[in-house]
RNA sequence: GGGCGGGUAGCUCAGUGGGAGAGCAUCGGCCUUACAAGCCGGGGGUCGCAGGUUCAAGCCCUGUCCCGCCUACCA
């Protein structure tokens, strides 16, 4: 054999990675263009971006491998595969850390740099980040097209950004108003919901004294009210009171009776209290109550403390009278709820902002302008202290928002933003305009949800769709705007004017500033600032806008559809200002499945390398060919951010959602069960895995885990830098500070986070990849023996009904493998797929097929070497393919080298195989072949497996050496025991065994060791005295007893009998018919010692 | 408060009504001519708890206790 074949005795990862990738871009497999496959023969999966900011984790690991395994699978099954790649500007998360590290690094702030110069320091860390990010994906294995990644700030997704922004803008969807929003006073930014994560803290519950202005007599001094946020008080601008405060006492009453009467008694004691507590509430505050709602209603008022200033006493249902006080202070500026009441009481009070972006308190505040928010606080308790206006303090956990970025607490805040609208709207919403799948919905969200409900999309597992369903059917408005310099620009100027000579402006704004930019290129809103009434300025006129609105609140927007410095530079001079916000990432990342494939125009698409999008050699373009994609992979917490608003954003540009499956794979997690994360230090970097167990067994291990139904632990464990100790990281104490440890072994100290300068990191990884390694090296080896067999092999044709029964039992393994892989593929079930591809590599070829063949082989002359030798190289073959999705680059290794070794391919006279690729990457994935289906076969052959596991066993237990052969005599029923004798080639074998006996009348030999294994009976020959036997054998009689009545049992059971099926019935009387045979087979044993 | 998921061997997890499984760990035996990162064999489980439905329950129903995630509210 020449040395080129010889394969090292242990698999090395790290000398066969490099190249084979290499290989693979050099051949460009991984690239996509659009041929003559039709729609059904295509697969595009579209990555879901990683942001620029972090490097990859052991969860990004987990994401892209299992694309890779549905691309790779979907490549084999010869469709026209497209995975494309790309990376997301993050814009919040970016920007934070960039302005972080300029602090660091430079002490300055982004306001010392300006927006230009932040902007290109953030360009140069992207260009950085992205590059560490896909040499992680490639070392992966990630077989995506490099060619085509994009970048959601690149030009081509720019330009998509600006062509949705200004359609929806057109329709009347991106509407801008004045709403309370999530503020990060840390990052100055407004956020959305889906930025926001709550959490626990131990607060307090102030309850301040509010003094009545001239009571009259019975009218109280003072009313209470109670706030976690005292400082919120200085914005206060009313107090509110239950227009019936009695009603809304009985209703509530009414309320816990009835659930008391539904309660299971375990809960009825607590309720009971309630209930008590609520009719003491009632007796004590009633009265007083009803006092203070008449006082509302006769419009009196309150004076609110240290701002010294009258405000009314309102009535409004959101003040519970069984809560708190029954009064609840208003701040419409900064609660949510006291938003909706000040929109209930217009013009009856005011709204007062007392927050400066940055957390402090504005001029509003009186005394406590310029203070931190929580400075504030403390001097606003202390000062109402002072002046006896403190009621009580108490203790109390409360639930705060903060920052997903910044890890700030937010602030309820007053501003003005754009919104999407994603409820239904009056005249519906037109999906896919001027496609040919255009469409109407009643709105946004309703298209989505429609989608999902008549199986546009599914998800798997199919639970997820109520995730989906249920965020989706609040229909909230999405706020898209953030207070950020980095992200896609509103691309909308805006002017105050007045409404007296607004056709006139209107007028020299179409013809002397948009000039022909109108109206394709750009459109004109009128709107009022108050009502946020918004009207789209169309061919004729404006005159339609409404009469009564007043003439200093409207505005003038403008949006262009493209970037126009000469227009730009006219909007300006005539006094439009641009909207200095940029987008939400989300908005471009939703447009991610058709901005990506050059949607609006893929022709003209800017794609700055040399792959067009456009049509190309007579095939169409990669928009139209490409779209709709199959399948998003993805994190169930990215449902709401991303899924949703993919499909919402396909369905709106193009008509059709963008892919038709949605697959939710688990999570990682540590040891202990918590989310892995760079930050929390308990984050695997898949290249510290690559490294230590190789890619392949990186990707192993995260495919074996991912069995579809939950989250994955993954214990973390360090590796001391110093002396290469591992240690569970959940066990090792802390060093000097809570963010080092210190290593159990040479007591050095260590780092994990990677932030303190004089202390070294230690790398985390999990022995988990063990098995991985274990895995590969199996397979490495059995391609190692194959290869060594090979050489001399010969293309003979086979026929069928020669092969010897461990041959044809290989195939009809082999059969069942390629079955059971492809389905769990198909069910997006991972981990059985690589199970059934592994159980058929490592239990049938490996410990069954490869041990029979060995004798044979050692003959080489005889014919039935060669048949051996084919049928092993097929296996392997088709081994190598099955496991391609899963380990890539060992397969890809171990498939060139057996291409070489033995070129032809299939099995001749058996199997045509036509495919003719060099990679196994591009090689067809395995069928199976009809012919060699065999039940009675495998079924044959377990029993032939038992047998043998029996004897081992016995050999185990009388301890023989597995070198020392033995003589056995098997007992057997007539009917089993021609083909016993005629297989018993595969006991002798692999049970070493000199002489067997089979005989339906055999008596066990004297000394005999015997076991019964279904319906034989094994005696090996001198292994025991008698007296140790007929102790052994009386042992099994009474297990075997005990069998025979349990299912005598059953069987006696008349109601069994009747009402369980046929089958079930028959296999319990099977059952007991081998018990017994077992029994006899026992107790003749046990006679014939006794006589002997 | 609401929703979803989970609780099965020492650990990590499979198991969609018909005598509980895998890998790792453990114990015993093997350097058997591909692999000691291997081979052969063994031990180990009131399937969270309590009821119920059923001829039959780890699996279905009800209740209950823990754990995780999502979501809402909290004057």
């Amino acid at each position: 054999m020449s040395e080129n074949y010889k394969l090292s005795k242990t698999f090395e990862p790290h000398k066969i990675e490099q190249p084979i990738y290499e290989a693979w871009l050099q051949a460009k497999v991984f690239h996509a263009k659009p041929d003559q496959r039709a729609p059904h023969e295509r697969y595009v999966i579209m990555m879901p971006l990683p942001n620029v900011t972090g490097a990859l984790h052991m969860g990004h690991a987990m994401d892209n491998v299992m694309q890779d395994m549905l691309i790779r699978w979907h490549r084999m099954m010869g469709n026209n595969t497209l995975w494309m790649p790309g990376i997301d500007h993050a814009g919040i998360a970016t920007q934070a850390v960039v302005e972080k590290r300029l602090k660091e690094l430079e002490g300055l702030t982004r306001h010392d740099v300006g927006r230009d110069g932040l902007i290109e320091r953030i360009w140069r860390w992207k260009e950085q980040s992205q590059d560490r990010i896909v040499k992680q994906q490639q070392r992966m294995g990630c077989s995506a097209d490099w060619d085509r990644h994009r970048f959601t700030m690149d030009k081509v997704c720019t330009r998509a950004v600006r062509r949705a922004f200004f359609a929806m803008f057109r329709d009347g969807l991106i509407i801008r108003g004045k709403r309370l929003v999530n503020w990060d006073p840390y990052l100055r930014t407004s956020i959305s919901d889906d930025e926001v994560y709550h959490e626990t803290v131990q607060g307090h519950f102030w309850h301040l004294r509010y003094p009545v202005i001239n009571p009259a007599r019975g009218e109280p001094e003072f009313l209470v009210v109670a706030t976690t946020r005292p400082e919120t008080m200085l914005g206060d601008t009313a107090v509110a009171v239950h227009p019936q405060p009695d009603e809304a006492f009985r209703a509530e009453i009414e309320n816990v009776k009835s659930s008391l009467n539904k309660a299971p008694s375990k809960d009825r004691h607590t309720l009971e209290a309630a209930l008590a507590d609520l009719e003491k509430k009632q007796n004590e505050s009633l009265q007083g109550l009803l006092v203070l709602r008449d006082m509302a209603k006769a419009g009196r008022s309150i004076r609110l403390p240290l701002m010294d200033r009258a405000i009314p006493l309102i009535c409004d249902e959101w003040a519970k009278p069984h809560l708190g006080s029954g009064c609840v202070k208003i701040t419409p500026a900064h609660d949510t709820n006291d938003y909706a009441v000040w929109t209930r009481h217009k013009g009856e009070i005011d709204i007062i902002n007392i927050l400066n972006p940055d957390g402090t308190l504005n001029d509003n505040a009186g005394l406590y302008r310029d203070l931190d928010r929580f400075e504030a606080r403390k001097k606003v308790v202390a000062d109402l202290k002072k002046q006896g206006l403190l009621a009580e303090v108490e203790d109390r956990k409360i639930e705060i928002g903060h920052s997903d970025r910044s890890k700030t607490p937010i602030e309820p805040y007053l501003c003005d933003q754009w919104y999407i609208r994603m409820g239904d709207v009056d005249q519906g919403v037109v999906m896919g305009r001027d496609t040919p799948n255009q469409h109407n919905s009643p709105g946004l969200v309703q298209a989505a949800m429609d989608a999902a409900l008549d199986g546009r999309v599914r998800f798997f597992p199919e639970r997820f769709k109520k995730t989906y369903l249920d965020w989706l059917s609040e229909k909230r408005d999405w706020p898209i705007s953030r207070q950020l310099w980095w992200g896609h620009r509103i691309p909308v100027w805006s002017k105050v004017v007045s409404l007296k000579n607004l056709d006139e402006l209107v007028e020299t704004l179409r013809k002397e500033t948009l000039k022909d930019l109108w109206p394709s290129k750009s459109c004109i809103r009128v709107v009022n600032k108050e009502s946020g009434i918004s009207v789209l300025v169309g061919e004729q006129n404006i005159e339609r806008v409404s009469k009564d609105l007043q003439d200093d609140s409207w505005l003038l927007d403008v949006c262009l559809l493209e970037q126009d410095a000469d227009c730009e530079k006219r909007l300006i001079e005539s006094g439009f200002g641009q909207d200095p916000d940029v987008l939400d990432t989300w908005f471009s990342s939703a447009l991610w499945p058709h901005s990506t494939l050059g949607w609006p125009d893929p022709g003209t698409a800017d794609t700055e390398s040399e792959v067009s999008l456009g049509a190309v050699g007579g095939f169409r373009d990669c928009l139209d060919y490409y779209y709709p994609g199959s399948c998003l992979v993805t994190g169930r917490d990215i449902i709401t951010l991303w899924v949703a608003r993919m499909v919402i954003f396909g369905l709106y540009n193009m008509g059709k959602v963008p892919f038709s499956d949605v697959f939710i794979h688990g999570n990682i997690l540590d040891g202990k069960g918590e989310r892995m994360s760079k930050s929390k230090g308990n984050g695997i970097d898949p290249v510290d895995i690559i490294e230590k167990y190789g890619s392949d067994a990186m990707r192993y291990v995260l495919c074996d885990m991912q069995t579809g139904n939950q989250d994955i632990k993954l214990p973390v464990t360090a590796v001391c830098p110093n002396c290469d100790a591992h240690m569970d990281l959940g066990k090792v104490e802390h060093g000097k500070s809570i963010f080092t440890y210190r290593c159990a072994q040479c007591t050095e100290e260590f780092d994990v986070l990677g932030t303190m300068p004089d202390v070294p990191a230690a790398k985390l990884i999990s022995e988990r990849f063990v098995d991985g390694s274990k895995f590969c090296n199996k397979l490495w080896n059995t391609a190692r023996f194959a290869f060594a067999q090979l050489e001399n092999v010969k293309p003979e044709t086979l026929r069928y009904d020669e092969l010897a029964i461990e041959d044809r039992w290989i195939l009809a393994s082999l059969n069942r493998a390629i079955r059971s892989v492809t389905t769990g593929l198909s069910h997006y079930n991972p981990s059985t797929a690589l199970g059934a591809a592994r159980d058929f590599m490592w239990g049938d070829l490996c410990d069954w097929y490869l041990e029979l063949i060995k004798p044979r082989l050692t003959e080489s002359n005889e014919p039935s070497a060669n048949v051996a030798r084919q049928i092993l190289a097929y296996c392997l073959d088709m081994t190598l393919r099955l496991l391609h999705p899963f380990v890539c680059y060992i397969t890809e290794h171990l498939f060139q080298k057996l291409c070489e070794l033995r070129p032809e391919k299939g099995l001749p006279g058996l199997v045509r195989e036509s495919s003719e690729s060099a990679f196994v990457i591009g090689a067809a994935w395995p069928m199976p072949v009809g012919d060699f289906d065999d039940d009675k076969l495998l079924k044959m052959f377990a029993d032939l497996q038992a047998t043998t596991t029996g004897i081992r066993d016995i050999r185990s237990t009388y301890g023989i050496s597995p070198s020392q052969a033995v003589r056995i005599g098997i007992k057997t029923p007539p009917e089993e025991q021609e083909h016993l004798s005629t297989y018993a080639h595969v006991i002798l074998r692999l049970a070493n065994v000199t002489q067997l006996d089979v005989d339906s009348q055999l008596k066990r030999p004297p000394g005999a060791a015997s076991k019964v294994v279904g319906k034989l009976q094994i005696f090996v020959h001198d292994l025991v005295d008698d007296e140790e036997e007929i102790q052994r054998l009386k042992k099994e009689i009474k297990k075997v007893e005990k069998e025979i009545e349990l299912c005598n049992k059953k069987l006696g059971n008349q109601k069994f009998i009747s009402k369980a099926p046929a089958e079930v019935v028959k296999e319990q009387e099977d059952r007991l018919l081998k018990y017994e045979t077992q029994y006899m087979a026992i107790t003749t044993a046990l006679q014939e010692i006794e006589m002997s």
